[in-house]
DNA sequence: TGAATAATTGACTGTTTTACTGGGTTATGT
DNA sequence: ACATAACCCAGTAAAACAGTCAATTATTCA
Protein backbone atom coordinates (compact mmCIF):
# COMPACT_ATOMS: atom_id res chain seq x y z
CA UNK A 1 0.00 0.00 0.00
CA UNK A 2 1.38 3.12 -1.33
CA UNK A 3 0.63 6.56 0.89
CA UNK A 4 1.12 9.63 -1.37
CA UNK A 5 0.16 12.86 -1.20
CA UNK A 6 -2.05 11.83 -4.29
CA UNK A 7 -4.16 9.31 -2.55
CA UNK A 8 -5.12 11.72 -0.43
CA UNK A 9 -6.13 13.91 -2.75
CA UNK A 10 -8.14 11.33 -3.96
CA UNK A 11 -9.81 10.07 -0.42
CA UNK A 12 -10.47 13.82 0.88
CA UNK A 13 -12.41 14.71 -2.59
CA UNK A 14 -13.98 11.34 -1.90
CA UNK A 15 -14.92 12.31 1.29
CA UNK A 16 -16.70 15.50 -0.26
CA UNK A 17 -18.65 13.87 -1.93
CA UNK A 18 -19.47 11.42 0.69
CA UNK A 19 -20.83 14.71 2.81
CA UNK A 20 -22.63 15.21 -0.18
CA UNK A 21 -24.23 11.51 -0.71
CA UNK A 22 -27.69 11.36 -1.22
CA UNK A 23 -27.68 14.88 -2.80
CA UNK A 24 -27.96 16.23 -5.88
CA UNK A 25 -24.28 15.73 -7.92
CA UNK A 26 -21.66 17.49 -7.14
CA UNK A 27 -19.62 19.17 -9.92
CA UNK A 28 -16.01 18.83 -9.71
CA UNK A 29 -15.52 22.90 -9.65
CA UNK A 30 -17.42 23.00 -6.40
CA UNK A 31 -14.82 20.30 -4.85
CA UNK A 32 -11.64 22.22 -6.37
CA UNK A 33 -13.19 25.20 -4.46
CA UNK A 34 -13.69 23.34 -1.28
CA UNK A 35 -10.55 21.51 -0.93
CA UNK A 36 -8.50 23.85 -2.83
CA UNK A 37 -7.05 21.50 -5.81
CA UNK A 38 -7.03 22.21 -9.16
CA UNK A 39 -9.79 21.26 -11.90
CA UNK A 40 -7.83 19.68 -14.08
CA UNK A 41 -5.62 17.83 -11.58
CA UNK A 42 -9.34 16.54 -10.18
CA UNK A 43 -10.35 15.83 -13.39
CA UNK A 44 -7.13 13.25 -13.86
CA UNK A 45 -8.05 11.98 -10.48
CA UNK A 46 -11.49 11.38 -11.17
CA UNK A 47 -11.10 9.72 -14.35
CA UNK A 48 -9.30 6.88 -12.33
CA UNK A 49 -11.87 6.60 -9.89
CA UNK A 50 -14.13 6.53 -12.30
CA UNK A 51 -12.85 3.41 -14.26
CA UNK A 52 -12.55 1.61 -10.84
CA UNK A 53 -16.37 2.62 -10.16
CA UNK A 54 -15.91 4.52 -7.07
CA UNK A 55 -17.79 7.46 -8.73
CA UNK A 56 -20.71 8.13 -11.63
CA UNK A 57 -20.74 10.63 -13.75
CA UNK A 58 -23.81 12.80 -15.15
CA UNK A 59 -23.29 15.66 -17.56
CA UNK A 60 -24.68 18.89 -18.58
CA UNK A 61 -25.78 21.91 -16.22
CA UNK A 62 -26.67 20.30 -12.94
CA UNK A 63 -24.52 17.43 -13.50
CA UNK A 64 -21.32 16.41 -11.67
CA UNK A 65 -20.11 13.12 -9.51
CA UNK A 66 -21.73 11.17 -6.89
CA UNK A 67 -20.16 8.37 -5.12
CA UNK A 68 -20.40 4.88 -7.15
CA UNK A 69 -21.55 3.05 -3.43
CA UNK A 70 -23.15 4.39 -0.43
CA UNK A 71 -20.04 5.71 1.88
CA UNK A 72 -20.55 2.67 4.47
CA UNK A 73 -19.51 0.34 1.59
CA UNK A 74 -16.03 1.77 -0.16
CA UNK A 75 -12.72 1.50 1.44
CA UNK A 76 -10.46 3.92 2.04
CA UNK A 77 -7.93 1.16 0.28
CA UNK A 78 -9.97 1.31 -2.79
CA UNK A 79 -9.45 4.83 -3.51
CA UNK A 80 -5.98 5.30 -3.07
CA UNK A 81 -5.01 2.09 -5.50
CA UNK A 82 -7.81 3.37 -7.69
CA UNK A 83 -5.47 6.69 -8.38
CA UNK A 84 -2.18 4.97 -7.75
CA UNK A 85 -2.80 2.33 -10.64
CA UNK A 86 -0.57 2.67 -13.88
CA UNK A 87 -0.39 1.17 -17.37
CA UNK A 88 1.35 -2.02 -17.79
CA UNK A 89 4.72 -1.13 -17.38
CA UNK A 90 7.92 -2.73 -18.82
CA UNK A 91 6.88 -5.59 -16.95
CA UNK A 92 10.57 -6.41 -15.73
CA UNK A 93 9.77 -9.36 -13.00
CA UNK A 94 12.24 -8.92 -10.45
CA UNK A 95 12.97 -11.48 -8.21
CA UNK A 96 12.55 -9.80 -5.04
CA UNK A 97 14.60 -10.97 -1.95
CA UNK A 98 14.13 -12.07 0.96
CA UNK A 99 13.97 -9.45 3.06
CA UNK A 100 11.79 -7.41 0.57
CA UNK A 101 8.74 -9.85 1.11
CA UNK A 102 9.16 -9.09 4.82
CA UNK A 103 8.79 -5.25 4.04
CA UNK A 104 5.50 -6.64 1.93
CA UNK A 105 4.18 -8.28 4.76
CA UNK A 106 4.37 -4.97 6.76
CA UNK A 107 2.64 -3.40 3.97
CA UNK A 108 -0.11 -5.64 3.57
CA UNK A 109 -0.58 -5.32 7.15
CA UNK A 110 -1.68 -1.80 6.38
CA UNK A 111 -3.17 -2.37 3.09
CA UNK A 112 -6.07 -4.65 5.60
CA UNK A 113 -6.21 -2.03 8.01
CA UNK A 114 -7.07 0.83 5.08
CA UNK A 115 -9.57 -2.40 3.44
CA UNK A 116 -11.60 -2.43 6.58
CA UNK A 117 -12.06 1.14 6.99
CA UNK A 118 -14.53 2.81 5.29
CA UNK A 119 -15.15 6.78 3.97
CA UNK A 120 -18.10 6.57 6.30
CA UNK A 121 -15.42 5.43 9.07
CA UNK A 122 -13.35 8.33 8.34
CA UNK A 123 -15.79 10.76 8.85
CA UNK A 124 -17.08 9.50 12.13
CA UNK A 125 -13.48 10.04 13.38
CA UNK A 126 -13.60 8.00 16.69
CA UNK A 127 -14.68 5.21 14.91
CA UNK A 128 -11.22 4.98 12.98
CA UNK A 129 -9.27 5.10 15.93
CA UNK A 130 -11.63 1.91 17.42
CA UNK A 131 -11.07 0.06 13.95
CA UNK A 132 -7.47 0.61 14.56
CA UNK A 133 -7.06 -0.37 17.82
CA UNK A 134 -8.96 -3.93 17.12
CA UNK A 135 -6.57 -4.39 13.94
CA UNK A 136 -3.82 -3.77 16.05
CA UNK A 137 -4.71 -5.91 18.70
CA UNK A 138 -4.96 -8.98 16.37
CA UNK A 139 -1.54 -8.05 14.91
CA UNK A 140 -0.10 -8.13 18.35
CA UNK A 141 -2.34 -11.79 18.83
CA UNK A 142 -0.70 -13.14 15.82
CA UNK A 143 2.40 -12.33 16.81
CA UNK A 144 1.90 -13.77 20.68
CA UNK A 145 1.01 -16.79 18.87
CA UNK A 146 4.22 -17.17 16.89
CA UNK A 147 7.30 -16.01 19.44
CA UNK B 1 3.29 8.57 7.19
CA UNK B 2 4.48 8.50 3.90
CA UNK B 3 4.95 4.90 2.55
CA UNK B 4 7.21 5.45 -0.89
CA UNK B 5 9.57 2.86 -2.34
CA UNK B 6 12.53 4.68 -0.70
CA UNK B 7 11.09 3.56 2.90
CA UNK B 8 10.74 0.63 1.70
CA UNK B 9 14.65 0.49 0.49
CA UNK B 10 15.70 1.99 4.15
CA UNK B 11 13.23 -0.44 6.02
CA UNK B 12 15.28 -3.43 4.13
CA UNK B 13 18.63 -2.10 4.77
CA UNK B 14 18.11 -1.96 8.65
CA UNK B 15 16.32 -5.35 8.51
CA UNK B 16 19.86 -6.60 7.02
CA UNK B 17 21.28 -4.98 9.70
CA UNK B 18 19.35 -6.30 12.42
CA UNK B 19 20.32 -9.48 10.78
CA UNK B 20 23.68 -8.73 11.84
CA UNK B 21 23.06 -7.29 14.78
CA UNK B 22 25.77 -8.54 17.65
CA UNK B 23 28.19 -8.90 15.16
CA UNK B 24 31.04 -6.79 13.75
CA UNK B 25 29.85 -3.69 11.33
CA UNK B 26 28.20 -4.74 8.00
CA UNK B 27 29.45 -2.58 5.33
CA UNK B 28 27.11 -1.57 2.95
CA UNK B 29 28.85 -3.16 -0.07
CA UNK B 30 27.71 -5.99 1.92
CA UNK B 31 23.82 -4.41 1.97
CA UNK B 32 23.68 -3.11 -1.52
CA UNK B 33 25.03 -6.72 -2.85
CA UNK B 34 22.57 -8.45 -0.67
CA UNK B 35 19.34 -6.11 -1.31
CA UNK B 36 20.36 -5.10 -4.60
CA UNK B 37 20.31 -1.80 -3.80
CA UNK B 38 23.29 0.53 -5.74
CA UNK B 39 25.80 1.56 -3.15
CA UNK B 40 26.17 5.09 -3.79
CA UNK B 41 22.19 5.25 -3.56
CA UNK B 42 22.54 3.28 0.30
CA UNK B 43 25.60 5.62 1.37
CA UNK B 44 22.30 8.49 0.60
CA UNK B 45 20.23 6.64 2.55
CA UNK B 46 22.47 5.80 5.33
CA UNK B 47 23.64 9.53 5.80
CA UNK B 48 19.92 10.38 7.13
CA UNK B 49 19.61 7.13 9.07
CA UNK B 50 23.20 8.50 10.40
CA UNK B 51 21.55 11.32 11.46
CA UNK B 52 18.66 10.46 12.94
CA UNK B 53 20.93 7.96 15.01
CA UNK B 54 19.26 4.94 13.90
CA UNK B 55 22.98 3.19 13.22
CA UNK B 56 26.22 4.53 14.24
CA UNK B 57 29.71 3.85 11.75
CA UNK B 58 33.15 2.81 11.48
CA UNK B 59 35.40 3.80 9.19
CA UNK B 60 38.44 1.65 7.81
CA UNK B 61 38.88 -1.95 7.05
CA UNK B 62 36.65 -3.94 9.20
CA UNK B 63 34.74 -1.12 9.57
CA UNK B 64 30.80 -0.38 8.65
CA UNK B 65 27.67 0.16 10.00
CA UNK B 66 26.10 -1.01 12.99
CA UNK B 67 22.43 -0.25 14.64
CA UNK B 68 22.41 2.45 16.78
CA UNK B 69 20.18 0.71 19.37
CA UNK B 70 18.84 -3.34 19.80
CA UNK B 71 16.56 -4.22 17.33
CA UNK B 72 13.92 -4.78 19.74
CA UNK B 73 13.62 -0.84 19.58
CA UNK B 74 14.01 0.95 16.61
CA UNK B 75 10.51 1.03 15.44
CA UNK B 76 9.83 0.77 11.75
CA UNK B 77 8.49 4.13 11.87
CA UNK B 78 11.20 5.76 13.06
CA UNK B 79 13.55 4.44 9.92
CA UNK B 80 11.22 5.68 7.79
CA UNK B 81 10.33 9.08 9.00
CA UNK B 82 14.29 9.44 9.39
CA UNK B 83 14.71 8.75 5.04
CA UNK B 84 11.19 10.80 4.19
CA UNK B 85 12.57 14.19 6.30
CA UNK B 86 13.81 17.01 4.18
CA UNK B 87 15.02 20.57 4.72
CA UNK B 88 12.95 23.18 6.09
CA UNK B 89 10.90 24.07 2.64
CA UNK B 90 9.25 27.47 1.48
CA UNK B 91 7.64 27.23 4.71
CA UNK B 92 3.89 28.01 3.54
CA UNK B 93 1.86 27.76 6.29
CA UNK B 94 -1.10 26.11 4.46
CA UNK B 95 -4.15 26.11 6.10
CA UNK B 96 -5.20 22.79 5.52
CA UNK B 97 -9.36 22.75 5.57
CA UNK B 98 -11.14 20.06 7.72
CA UNK B 99 -11.28 17.22 5.48
CA UNK B 100 -7.49 17.02 5.39
CA UNK B 101 -7.49 17.05 8.96
CA UNK B 102 -9.59 13.76 8.68
CA UNK B 103 -7.57 12.07 6.25
CA UNK B 104 -4.41 13.40 8.85
CA UNK B 105 -6.18 11.53 12.05
CA UNK B 106 -6.17 7.90 9.53
CA UNK B 107 -2.30 8.75 8.67
CA UNK B 108 -1.67 9.10 11.94
CA UNK B 109 -3.38 6.10 13.07
CA UNK B 110 -0.69 4.06 10.49
CA UNK B 111 2.00 5.65 12.35
CA UNK B 112 0.86 4.67 15.54
CA UNK B 113 0.86 1.43 14.69
CA UNK B 114 4.59 1.04 12.44
CA UNK B 115 5.27 3.02 15.82
CA UNK B 116 4.71 0.02 17.39
CA UNK B 117 6.03 -2.44 15.68
CA UNK B 118 9.95 -2.71 16.05
CA UNK B 119 12.77 -4.47 13.30
CA UNK B 120 12.36 -7.16 15.54
CA UNK B 121 9.08 -8.02 15.61
CA UNK B 122 9.07 -7.74 11.41
CA UNK B 123 11.65 -10.76 11.40
CA UNK B 124 9.93 -12.23 13.82
CA UNK B 125 6.37 -12.33 13.02
CA UNK B 126 8.03 -13.12 8.96
CA UNK B 127 9.55 -16.14 10.59
CA UNK B 128 6.62 -18.56 9.56
CA UNK B 129 6.83 -17.10 6.18
CA UNK B 130 10.12 -18.08 5.86
CA UNK B 131 9.59 -21.79 7.08
CA UNK B 132 7.29 -22.02 4.32
CA UNK B 133 9.69 -20.65 1.96
CA UNK B 134 12.60 -22.57 3.16
CA UNK B 135 10.12 -25.64 2.39
CA UNK B 136 9.11 -24.47 -0.58
CA UNK B 137 12.45 -23.92 -2.13
CA UNK B 138 13.55 -27.84 -1.09
CA UNK B 139 10.95 -29.29 -3.13
CA UNK B 140 11.36 -26.84 -5.94
CA UNK B 141 15.39 -27.66 -5.62
CA UNK B 142 13.70 -31.60 -5.67
CA UNK B 143 12.11 -30.89 -8.76
CA UNK B 144 15.18 -28.93 -10.95
CA UNK B 145 17.06 -32.03 -9.89
CA UNK B 146 14.85 -34.39 -11.81
CA UNK B 147 14.28 -32.03 -14.96
C1' DT C 1 55.26 4.22 6.57
C1' DG C 2 52.23 2.74 2.99
C1' DA C 3 48.35 0.33 1.05
C1' DA C 4 43.83 -1.08 1.42
C1' DT C 5 39.35 -0.40 3.35
C1' DA C 6 35.27 1.98 4.04
C1' DA C 7 32.75 5.96 5.58
C1' DT C 8 31.79 10.69 4.24
C1' DT C 9 30.86 14.53 1.20
C1' DG C 10 29.25 16.83 -2.82
C1' DA C 11 28.09 17.68 -7.44
C1' DC C 12 25.90 16.02 -11.19
C1' DT C 13 22.66 13.13 -14.36
C1' DG C 14 18.53 10.78 -16.21
C1' DT C 15 14.03 9.11 -15.37
C1' DT C 16 9.53 9.08 -13.36
C1' DT C 17 5.87 11.05 -10.79
C1' DT C 18 3.37 15.01 -9.26
C1' DA C 19 0.58 18.72 -9.90
C1' DC C 20 -0.91 21.85 -12.81
C1' DT C 21 -2.24 24.74 -17.34
C1' DG C 22 -4.81 25.23 -21.24
C1' DG C 23 -6.83 23.80 -25.18
C1' DG C 24 -10.56 21.35 -27.11
C1' DT C 25 -14.99 17.97 -27.60
C1' DT C 26 -19.03 16.05 -26.23
C1' DA C 27 -23.48 15.55 -23.70
C1' DT C 28 -27.44 17.71 -21.51
C1' DG C 29 -30.68 20.51 -19.06
C1' DT C 30 -33.18 25.16 -19.53
C1' DA D 1 -29.19 28.43 -28.63
C1' DC D 2 -26.58 28.46 -24.64
C1' DA D 3 -24.52 27.63 -20.45
C1' DT D 4 -22.96 23.86 -17.84
C1' DA D 5 -20.22 20.25 -16.87
C1' DA D 6 -18.04 15.93 -17.88
C1' DC D 7 -14.46 14.20 -20.90
C1' DC D 8 -10.06 14.11 -23.38
C1' DC D 9 -5.79 15.63 -24.92
C1' DA D 10 -1.04 17.57 -25.09
C1' DG D 11 2.31 19.91 -22.74
C1' DT D 12 5.18 21.40 -18.68
C1' DA D 13 7.60 22.93 -14.42
C1' DA D 14 8.98 21.10 -10.27
C1' DA D 15 9.94 17.55 -7.31
C1' DA D 16 11.28 12.95 -5.99
C1' DC D 17 13.67 8.84 -7.16
C1' DA D 18 17.69 6.23 -8.24
C1' DG D 19 21.95 6.31 -9.44
C1' DT D 20 26.91 7.77 -11.08
C1' DC D 21 31.31 9.74 -10.41
C1' DA D 22 34.98 11.82 -8.03
C1' DA D 23 37.39 13.34 -4.01
C1' DT D 24 38.35 13.27 0.91
C1' DT D 25 38.98 11.46 5.53
C1' DA D 26 39.67 8.01 9.06
C1' DT D 27 41.18 3.58 10.20
C1' DT D 28 43.45 -0.92 10.17
C1' DC D 29 47.00 -3.88 8.92
C1' DA D 30 51.15 -5.35 6.99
Amino acid sequence: MKMTTKGRYAVTAMLDLALQYGNAPTPLADIAERQDLSLSYLEQLFAQLRRAELVSSTRGPGGGYTLGREPGSIAVSEVIKAVNEQLPKTGESCEPCYLSQVWDELSNEIERFLDSVSLADVLESAEVKNIADRQRRIFIERHEVMV
